[in-house]
DNA sequence: TTTTCACTTGAACAATTGCTCAAGTGATAT
DNA sequence: ATATCACTTGAGCAATTGTTCAAGTGAAAA
């Protein structure tokens, strides 16, 4: 099966039989995506900030604000896409709303890349 | 040193003691930056994709191509970028390019953020 | 009730991204 | 030499992204 012809784009398939056992391998379109998602949303600096610094404590937006460098309005975004991925809570006291992590993984997963990024 | 006004912006610090502590134990702007870059690389599918496969075996172009059916040219662009990030290695075998991992802790990343993925 | 404060939200905008297309390279086959 | 094949590369383009700006919301103070 090395070396056919295929029909359609006229690449020749160097090895399908590769290709085919890598295909029963390889997780769901479904699991792809939410693999991609979730390191896209530690893939942009100040959101990856955030996750750092809820790491360490419980915060409002004006102290990431303030820590982070960027505008309340630019941090209250980002915050609203990290809770609609479900990383972060809130809880409100009075004015102030503090967030807080909603994962247990995310530690591990940064403390992986911490090595990866060591180690290179 | 709580609800102090902040000179420049008007803000308010609701709490800069926390702040301070969060700020010393945060990592270096370069680390975060190269964690961030990381992320990003492994958040786009159709880099996922292609590490996904080589994580299971040594592959040429055309067989990336092929398995991820996006075009040989937007793979070999992708295949650039991995290799920029020291991610990806190759070797030419006559006309055929094969690609494969060159990193040993991604392994890790990527399946701890699976299990982030399947308990969610 | 009115004002203030902490935050949210939507629109708009520039910058970035991932792809296609067409031309180009390097290695083998003819 | 010439052609073919596997891949690379740069330009161009549409789609997406992260930010700012201005207006709006909810809670508490005046």
């Amino acid at each position: 099966m090395t070396n056919n012809k295929a029909p359609v784009c006229g690449i020749e398939f160097i090895n399908e039989e590769k290709v085919a056992i890598v295909k029963e391998n390889f997780p769901d379109e479904n699991e792809i995506f939410e693999l991609a998602e979730t390191f896209k949303m530690l893939g942009d600096p100040t959101r990856l900030k955030i996750v750092l610094a809820l790491l360490i404590s419980e915060l409002c937006v004006c102290d990431l604000s303030a820590l982070i460098g960027v505008s309340v309005s630019a941090i209250s975004h980002q915050l609203r896409y990290l809770k609609n991925m479900r990383l972060v809570k809130f809880r409100r006291e009075g004015k102030v709303v503090y967030y807080s992590l909603d994962d247990n993984h995310i530690v591990t997963i940064i403390s992986e890349t911490q090595k990866h990024v060591r180690e290179n």
